[in-house]
DNA sequence: CCGCATCCTTCAAGATACTG
DNA sequence: CAGTATCTTGAAGGATGCGG
């Protein structure tokens, strides 16, 4: 068949077929908040009204409802102390790191080429295209 | 687990404050189908209709949509052979091979947890069964 | 065979106000 | 302080038909 790259055999067989496994996680993480809250976590737990504020620009709802599925999903852990007035903190799993891990290198993918995706962007039809044969592009 | 102090070093600075960051490259590949996509195309170049089967769910409308979107961001190519029948090929420019590779840490994370995620999920159950004693940890 | 255009449905997410 | 409840919207996504 093909000869595959050093790199693609690191990475193992694709899972390109389970498509399944795929949409889970972007489903979990792929969600608006799921992953910048997770991102917060990543020096220490941090209180609700903290993380409202760190996160920045989620809403209370939001915010609820994304600390409730990771919590949910076993990501990050809630404790809940009957003070006056009540505080509850969380913080990151196990689990929930080996996530942020394994998402690392995707932010630094988009911290490294956000510039030139957004150049990509604005030339919204580059002319120039590749020299082939009878390349006829429709509009 | 395994947290290697390496590891974290190697991520350096996490970019929790760069919020923007992270959430221009969810918008980009969190969304349903782009990453799918961009996996399908790890081994190769191929046709439209070829996708259509791979990705299989997705409707002709996201995928042209899809393809368009990453064809703009420069994450694929694309090559149209002016033939009867038309023929178009599509496959990952270098920049999509490096998201690829960034993602990849990712989408093992999935497989790899995604049974677990599954069943901290069903064991909040509250509706199942009720009167269940103990569990004073959190709420 | 490729893929764009139109219509329509659903649901995630924001705003706001209120409670324990 | 840490949520919950309700309303509303807008974008994503599916179905279908046409056009090159």
């Amino acid at each position: 068949m093909t000869t595959e790259p050093a790199a693609r055999e690191a990475c193992g067989r694709l899972p390109a077929e389970h498509g399944d496994f795929v949409r889970q996680v972007l489903d979990r993480i792929g969600d608006k908040w799921s992953l910048l809250v997770v991102a917060n976590l990543h020096d220490g737990a941090k209180r609700y009204s903290h993380l409202h504020e760190l996160v920045e620009g989620i809403s209370q709802r939001m915010l609820t409802l994304t600390l409730s599925q990771l919590t949910q999903d076993g990501l990050i852990s809630r404790t809940a102390y009957a003070e006056v007035p009540p505080r509850v903190e969380y913080a990151l799993t196990p689990l929930g790191e080996t996530l942020l891990d394994s998402a690392v290198p995707l932010i630094r993918w988009a911290s490294a080429n956000y510039g030139t995706i957004r150049e990509n962007r604005n030339q919204s039809h580059p002319e120039s295209f590749r020299g082939l044969p009878g390349a006829a592009e429709s509009h």
